[in-house]
DNA sequence: CATTCACATCGACAACCTTCGATATAACTC
DNA sequence: GAGTTATATCGAAGGTTGTCGATGTGAATG
């Protein structure tokens, strides 16, 4: 496990995922940076509610931020979703291939 | 895909998740069937709770249902887990190398 | 067939969440 | 340093969710 990333509980990564806004922002940055400015552009919401999905993504640890002068770029931590999602196999499907699969190897760990 | 069971959203999947007392319960379920009044007695909430928390798991196709006689027992849906987590990697992760993994084998077919 | 048991559904209430407009903040620009 | 731009924060409104007690329902039981 990586000590610079805080571990997420399986609730609060649910939690984070569970509103299809945030889920669109997820897509919109999930392999590329983007500036708050831009993704409000492309989602259908006022840029304040951008800033709350972004800044619980951001306590989720799902998120990456940059600050460039004005700008605040944001993308998405995909090795953190794939952690989340092994944790939630683990734990939900302890019987299943797959677990036995990420739980030899050491798959997860980056 | 399997045609008998119902294609969860990412949004519906993460939304059933986003509640510690259905994470109890999805644990509790996990490996082996179980009464909604042996549930009831495992967790700290009203029966009416419960069986509210299991009509949201069985909504989202996470859980197996089986009655008999009086009694009706439910049992999570491991596979169904599997692959919901595999599409949240496949959208939200897909520079991973995990995500080869589950595309290019099968492993999640079942 | 009246009763009991197991579970689901209903109605109400409180807590939480999403969203917005308004405003604060912090950084460039002239 | 006054103005502008980019983002965060605040406060409120409205919708959704979790929880409960009360009640409905359907199956076993005597």
């Amino acid at each position: 496990m990586n000590a610079k990333t805080k571990a997420t509980s399986s609730v609060e990564f649910a939690k984070a995922l569970a509103d299809p806004t945030r889920q669109e922002i997820m897509i919109l940055i999930c392999c590329r940076e983007m500036s708050v400015g831009d993704i409000v552009e492309a989602v259908d919401v006022s840029q304040p509610t951008v800033s709350h999905h972004l800044a619980i993504l951001r306590d989720a640890g799902l998120v990456r931020v940059r600050n460039e002068g004005k700008h605040t770029f944001y993308s998405l931590n995909q090795g953190k979703v794939v952690v989340c999602c092994g944790n939630l196999i683990e734990v939900f499907a302890p019987q299943s291939e797959v677990t036995e699969m990420i739980t030899d190897t050491s798959a997860l760990e980056k």
